[in-house]
DNA sequence: CCTGAAAGTGAAAATGAGTTTCAATAAGTT
DNA sequence: AACTTATTGAAACTCATTTTCACTTTCAGG
């Protein structure tokens, strides 16, 4: 709960105001852990906070992406949000579609590198493949 | 243009029909080259073949991503498809959401690998960070 | 070469994620 | 407490993608 009070002061120093919205939203996403869609921050937040519109958790999700406080990735046709975390990546299975975090990092590629021309600043890593369930059922 | 023929008679031999639209549709891949969109992919088809609908490349597409010609990948809202070459990733810039392909795999974690469980079958990197033109540009 | 069953097609309508608009509401300053 | 202005929710909208369905084409078998 001390996080999530930190990145809401933090958004208040910002000049953002802390409404019971985006408290809703921070606590839903928190909770929601890793790669989780709109729906689902939506479904958890309106527990906490009824009369919450999804726009507005469209909204706020676009905000903390904005101020830096959680990452933004598509997959599948729907946009995923996650609380900016200590770097790691996804395990994807691609018969069941969930996606499990990996905290390791297998790119040798750092930030700051140039290749011809181009300056990269990060990077994005899915491993796809089965997951222990799917990898017994599928074939 | 052996290359498309040979992916057209492997569709042909799985039991498929080739049609006109899918002939044009494959021949668009193979111009358009890194990544391109759906409506790149119609534009360029539908050159050759005016009558094509857009539901028609939406199909074709997907049959040749699932029948794995091609390589299927989301950026910005619309899907991006492309034939399906050697091993590379992308360099995405993030001021104007140029893709370059990259033809090096800083990626240590190999096909077949277990990782607690889930059983790796590919990967999909991208590099983001700025373009040699936006760099000079932004900021 | 014909022919017919089944696959494939295009147009239009439907879906669904995400965005915009706008009048009403609430945060935080004075 | 009053006031200014950011924020909100609902509804309408946009745009990528999918579904439906009546019509067309492919190609295996004659």
């Amino acid at each position: 709960m001390s996080f999530n009070k930190f990145l809401l002061e933090t958004l208040r120093a910002r000049g953002w105001r802390v409404t019971a919205a985006r408290r809703a939203v921070v606590e839903a996403l928190a909770r929601a852990g890793c790669a989780a869609d709109v729906q689902t921050v939506y479904r958890l937040a309106k527990r906490a906070y009824p009369r919450l519109g999804l726009v507005t958790v469209y909204r706020t999700l676009d905000l903390l992406a904005r101020e830096g406080w959680v990452q933004r990735w598509e997959e599948g046709g729907a946009a995923r949000y996650e609380l900016d975390q200590p770097h790691h990546h996804h395990l994807v299975c691609l018969a069941c579609g969930a996606v499990q975090r990996w905290d390791r990092c297998p790119v040798s590629v750092r930030e700051g590198a140039t290749l011809g021309g181009f300056v990269v600043t990060g990077h994005r890593l899915e491993l796809v493949g089965y997951c222990r369930t799917c990898r017994e059922v599928v074939r």
